[in-house]
RNA sequence: GGGCCCUUCGUCUAUCGGUUAGGACGUCAGGUUUUCAACCUGAAAAGAGGGGUUCGACUCCCCUAGGGCCUGCCA
C-alpha cells in the first residue's frame, strides 16, 4: 500500500511551500488508495515550538489536508533513532568520533581565510593550495578506521560513507540522478549529547512509519544520497522518492516574508478559500493539458508525480486572485456570509445589515474576489441613512432631478412584487414614457440608493435593500 | 570553490522530432453599461545564447550564460 507523509519541522507557520508538498502528498495517497501520514521533526528541541506545531496542525486542517493517523512527533522517537544508531555501528556502517564542533569549525574557518587569501592573491602557493583542497573535500574523520578513542571523550556517531562508487537514484519527479560517494561528508547519525541527527531520524522514521513515497522539496534532493546509504546499510528498502520544485517569490528570488513567505493563516486573513488555494497550488508545478480550474475530485483521478515540472515556479497573486473569485462565485452563500461574517472587518454589522448581507450574498459572491473584499462588496447594504449627496451627486439633484425622484417613489410605492425585474421594467417604462435615457435617472438613483458605494445593478440594488429602506433612502432626498 | 538540479509569452503552463508553438492569469483595444465589478469580442506577447545529431528540432547531445539547492553536532 502507498503511504506518503508531510514532515515538517514545527520551528514557524505552515508556509505556502509547505502547503504544497502537503498537498501532493495527500493527493498521491488518495490518488492510489493510500495513507496520508503527518510526522512533526522536532528533532531540534531549541527551535521547535508547541504554537508551531498547532500553526501547522490548523493550516492543514484548513486546507483539508488532515492526515490519517495522529500525527508522529520524532523527538519521542529518540530511543529508537539512538538504537538504529548503535546497531549501525555494530554493524561496521557507522564509528564513533571524538572530533568537537570547535575543530570542525576551526577547518571551515582555515578554508574560508585560504579561499579569500586567493581571491585577494589572485592565487595561493602550492603548500596552500593542497591544503585548501584538502579542506575543502567532504569530511572523513581520522578515527573512521578504528583508530583508538581518548579516554573518556565525548563521541558523535557518524556513517561510514563509501570512498568509491555512487549512488543512482531514480526520482520520480527529477528521473535518475548520480552522485559520488566521495562527494559525501561521513555525516552526523548522533550528536555528542546522544539525540539524533535529522538525516538519521528521518531514514528510521519512514521505515518505522511504512513510508513508501517521499515527496519533498527539492532542497532535499542531495540528502536522498546521504539518507539512502542508511537505509542500505540497515538493510532496508528506500522509499520511492519525488523530489517537487521550491516554490519563488514573484520576483524570481526565493521567497521571503514581504512576497507570499506568509503562513497559510495570513491567506486566510486575506480572504481566499482553502479550495482556491490548493487548486493555485496543484497548477503551480503541475498539469492537466490545459485543464485550470481542478475540482478536489478531478485532481485525485488526475494527479500524477510525472506531471510534475522541475523548475522552479513563481508566486502569482493575479491568478491566485482569479481562481479564488471562480470559487467564491461558485461556493455556497451561507458559508460565505458565516465566513465574513467571522472576520474581524464585519464584527460591527448590526443584524439588519446581516440580515440584509446574508440575503444579497448570490449576487455580492460574483462581485467579490475574495472574502476580505466581501466587505467593500456589502457596503452599500450598510444603515447608511441619510444618504449625504456631494459634489457631482448633489448636482444630479436638481429640480428637475427631484421630480424624477419623486415620481418614482410613487411608482415603486405601487409595485407589489418587489422584485429585480419588475423593479427595472418600472423604471424603464417610466423612462420611456418620459423619453429619456436610463442615463439620465441612473446615476442619481444610484447615489441615492448607495451614497457612491460600488453596488449591482440598480434594480437588484432596490430588490436588495427592500421596499422600505429603498423608499425611505430615495425620499430622504426630497427634504 | 565543489557536486547536483533547472531555463517555452510578464506569470503559471501545453507540446513528449514534423503544430499558424495551444490554454489560463495579467496587459491593451473594442463592445455592453446606471457606479465598481462582472461579462462578450479581438489584439500584442515565448522556445536564454552557441554548437552539434537529424530530411526535419522547443523537443535528443555538448558548451556557455543565468537561476536554485546541498556542502552544519539545522531540518
Amino acid at each position: 500500500m502507498v503511504v506518503t507523509r508531510f514532515a515538517p519541522s514545527p520551528t514557524g507557520f505552515l508556509h505556502i511551500g509547505g502547503a504544497r508538498t502537503a498537498l501532493f502528498s495527500w493527493l498521491y495517497a488518495r490518488a492510489n488508495g493510500g495513507k496520508y501520514l503527518l510526522r512533526v521533526e522536532d528533532t531540534d528541541l531549541e527551535r521547535s515550538t508547541q504554537a508551531a506545531v498547532d500553526a501547522i496542525l490548523d493550516g492543514l486542517n484548513w486546507l483539508g489536508l488532515t492526515p490519517d493517523e495522529p500525527p508522529v512527533f520524532q523527538s519521542i522517537q529518540a530511543d529508537r533513532h539512538r538504537q538504529v544508531a548503535e546497531e549501525l555501528v555494530t554493524r561496521g556502517a557507522a564509528y564513533h568520533c571524538p572530533v568537537t564542533p570547535a575543530e570542525l569549525q576551526a577547518r571551515r574557518d582555515e578554508a574560508e581565510a585560504l579561499r579569500t587569501k586567493k581571491a585577494a592573491d589572485g592565487g595561493l602557493s602550492d603548500e596552500d593550495a593542497q591544503r585548501l583542497d584538502e579542506l575543502l573535500k567532504p569530511y572523513r574523520s581520522p578515527w573512521r578506521d578504528g583508530r583508538p578513542l581518548p579516554d573518556g571523550a565525548a563521541t558523535v556517531v557518524r556513517l561510514r560513507m563509501p570512498d568509491e562508487g555512487s549512488l543512482t537514484v531514480n526520482d520520480r519527479v527529477q528521473g535518475p540522478v548520480t552522485l559520488r560517494y566521495a562527494e559525501l561528508d561521513d555525516l552526523i547519525l548522533l550528536r555528542s549529547d546522544g539525540t539524533p541527527t535529522y538525516m538519521l531520524a528521518v531514514v528510521v522514521d519512514d521505515h518505522d512509519m511504512g513510508v513508501t513515497h517521499v515527496i519533498r522539496g527539492d532542497d532535499h534532493l542531495t540528502n536522498t544520497f546521504r539518507q539512502t546509504p542508511i537505509f542500505q546499510a540497515m538493510g532496508w528498502d528506500a522509499p520511492v522518492y519525488a523530489h517537487v520544485p521550491m516554490i519563488h517569490g514573484p520576483d524570481g528570488k526565493k521567497l521571503s516574508k514581504r512576497h507570499g513567505a506568509l503562513g497559510v493563516d495570513a491567506y486566510r486573513d486575506m480572504g481566499y478559500l482553502p479550495e482556491a488555494l490548493c487548486n493555485y497550488l496543484l497548477r503551480l508545478g503541475w498539469s492537466h493539458g490545459d485543464d485550470e480550474i481542478i475540482s478536489q475530485e478531478q485532481a485525485i483521478e488526475w494527479f500524477n508525480l510525472e506531471a510534475l515540472n522541475k523548475a522552479p515556479a513563481r508566486l502569482d497573486f493575479d491568478k491566485l486572485n482569479a481562481v479564488n473569485a471562480h470559487y467564491m462565485a461558485q461556493a455556497d452563500s451561507d458559508r460565505l456570509s458565516d465566513l465574513y461574517f467571522a472576520r474581524e472587518e464585519a464584527q460591527g454589522l448590526s443584524e439588519t445589515e446581516r440580515s440584509r448581507i446574508r440575503a444579497a450574498m448570490d449576487v455580492l459572491k460574483t462581485r467579490a474576489g475574495t472574502v476580505a473584499a466581501l466587505h467593500d462588496a456589502s457596503r452599500f447594504l450598510h444603515e447608511i441613512r441619510p444618504i449625504r449627496l456631494e459634489g457631482k451627486a448633489a448636482k444630479l439633484l436638481s429640480e428637475e432631478g427631484k421630480q424624477r425622484v419623486r415620481d418614482l417613489v410613487s411608482r415603486f410605492g405601487e409595485v407589489t412584487d418587489w422584485s429585480d425585474a419588475i423593479l427595472k421594467q418600472v423604471l424603464t417604462r417610466y423612462c420611456e414614457e418620459m423619453g429619456i435615457g436610463i442615463g439620465k435617472v441612473g446615476p442619481l438613483l444610484r447615489a441615492a440608493l448607495t451614497g457612491g458605494a460600488p453596488a449591482p445593478d440598480i434594480s437588484i440594488v432596490l430588490e436588495l435593500l427592500g421596499r422600505e429602506e429603498s423608499l425611505s433612502r430615495l425620499s430622504d432626498q426630497l427634504n
